[in-house]
DNA sequence: TTGAAAGCGCTACCAC
DNA sequence: GTGGTAGCGCTTTCAA
């Protein structure tokens, strides 16, 4: 292993001249930098990340904690965060949560070591809001997406869920629905409560008269989505129109709507939430409101590199997005939404 | 942040003792380990990971490369790697290679800065055949999933693709099919070839013909499924079934299927390859060849970590996997196999 | 069983 | 501009 001692002695320097050469600091003539360099390159060297951590006390690694990576949702949020990172030097430390058991121990550990300079932290459960605020106590610096915690100590990154509850309903009220369900996420997270709070606003605004047993809750996974559609399916009078609180369980509603036999979206029309890369190939594609993923987690990345770079600017940075709804072909208007008897038609086969 | 010398001075012993009490060594009183385990928990001391990493040579981390870490394809494998990572005290560091050259890049950084311990290389381009050679060469310790090659200081873990190909063609035999098309993945890829090659085995023991207008290739993305299956509906006589090389095309072939008019499986069977999380919440469910990919996964974890503790056990392990089909919906007997006419029937609409 | 000391590779300070 | 040196926190001889 080359070290830059081995350069030192290769073009008759000290070891400090190699070390500021090679990290372009002040105070090296330009041509015994080149030199040196040029040796560096020749003799294959390369930086020892844990000597150079030991004594700067900056690993340039970020870690980044989820529920769990591999899940679709999300993909756009790892890039845009990959994509900062690497402009900016840093290696990206990913770390499934899973339950949050699992989470304080793999996290913990990575920051007991000071293995990483910062976290970002997506989607937590409220269950972990004491976590994070043990990290707050630490000093660790950190980011939270998905999340819009008002402690003025926490800096957060969210889309405005209510907002997009409310123009998911909204277009369905548009077209003409009157009689529209909602599929619920798991009411004690955050995200769940105001994609409903949205929906209720639309209907309030519509004019239009929130019926609880319109309102089925989910887990935010699939096989909720498909038996809250059920239930809904039971319902009389039946919905003309869902909104789902999220794709996955958009979709096992649709499966529910296509095995009753009733066909998306003539008898009823179906909006998810979250815009999945699968979401434009369901059948039919699905209308969903999608969050600005990668977006999310570009800021994320830019607000903590620079909140490492400059502890001094403090944390506190909220960021809300906007949602943006994706009209596909799941929704459409309502045919006869005020014809009691149409209903009965809508039952064939 | 509490070090090993403030732990020392408050037992009033030194350092060196402190260090092999916490590590479970040799040659320390048992009253006074219990006394510095006590204290160092009391105190709130966690080992410095790049301290410990810059004596020991060892940075307990292992560097997984793969594609692109958010495709669901890869979440089985990843799971498998955590699981026997987090029981071997082991960190896993991700690294999306997408095209090669950024794999280069950002992996060859990990190495040269000595940042992991060894690699896992999941499902690389041929491209990089180069590449792994060159960690070969450097003595890094890698196993690669996905791909078997020769190469006897190579550790290679995969799934026997062409029984894959073979079982799902089988399958396909076994339903009454004789006219059976098949979507290749890109065909410079070791995976594609040996899937093209089980098809053709299959055939050729049922003593069905091969008819190269019945074989198009893809890519192995959505896209490219479905503009191959478009290509299949136009071929005549209709194949009645078709065996894609992924779960990913098989989606786009299901579209162009459905969107052509015709049902799936009574118009045509479709077998796809990998069985993703979303293949049974296709419309039909799809029937499918699946890889042990959670296995796969732990056995590369484990295989590495072995090699990692007994560098002596030296390379060259070579695991096979047998992949297995599920059959699910999207398949069925062949109603007419031998009726010419009715492939006019089947383009009803 | 314990302690002193060297040293991993690097940066940073201070003197020249 | 350059070099000597201390030291980051830890493990690991080697001697006591």
């Amino acid at each position: 292993m080359v070290t830059i001692k081995d350069i030192a002695r290769h073009v008759g320097v000290s070891p400090s001249v190699v070390s500021r050469a090679l990290n372009n600091k002040y105070g090296v003539k330009e041509s015994t930098r080149q030199m040196i360099v040029q040796t560096a390159k020749e003799m294959g060297y390369h930086p020892n990340a844990a000597a150079r951590t030991l004594v700067t006390r900056r690993t340039m690694t970020i870690g980044v904690i989820m529920a769990d990576i591999s899940e679709p949702f999300y993909s756009g949020i790892i890039k845009g965060l990959e994509f900062v990172a690497s402009e900016s030097g840093y290696t990206l430390l990913f770390s499934n949560s899973y339950e949050s058991l699992e989470q304080s121990r793999v996290v913990q550990r990575m920051i007991d070591a000071q293995r990483v300079d910062g976290m970002i932290i997506v989607g937590s459960n409220v269950k972990e809001k004491a976590y994070i605020s043990s990290l707050v106590d630490k000093g660790t610096p950190f980011v939270v997406i998905e999340r819009s915690y008002r402690d003025p100590r926490m800096n957060c990154i969210w889309v405005d869920n209510v907002m997009g509850g409310y123009i998911a309903t909204k277009h369905l009220i548009d077209c003409g629905h009157t009689r529209i369900a909602h599929i619920t996420g798991t009411l004690d997270v955050e995200v769940a409560a105001d994609r409903l709070k949205g929906y209720r606003k639309a209907l309030d605004e519509a004019g239009i008269a929130f019926s609880p047993n319109l309102v089925v809750q989910g887990t935010f996974v699939w096989q909720t989505g498909y038996s809250a559609m059920k239930t809904l399916l039971e319902t009389r009078p039946l919905c003309t129109a869902v909104f789902v609180a999220n794709d996955s369980m958009a979709f096992g509603a649709l499966q529910a709507i296509a095995e009753a036999g009733l066909s998306v979206p003539h008898d009823i029309s179906v909006v998810g939430f979250d815009d999945l890369q699968f979401s434009s190939l369901t059948n039919p594609p699905l209308t969903t409101v999608r969050q600005p993923r990668y977006e999310m987690g570009r800021d994320a990345a830019r607000l903590l590199v620079s909140r490492l770079n400059h502890p001094e600017q403090g944390d506190g940075t909220k960021i809300c997005h906007p949602p943006e709804l994706i009209v596909r072909k799941s929704t459409t208007v309502c045919r006869d939404s005020d014809q009691p008897e149409a209903i009965v038609t809508q039952q064939r086969q």
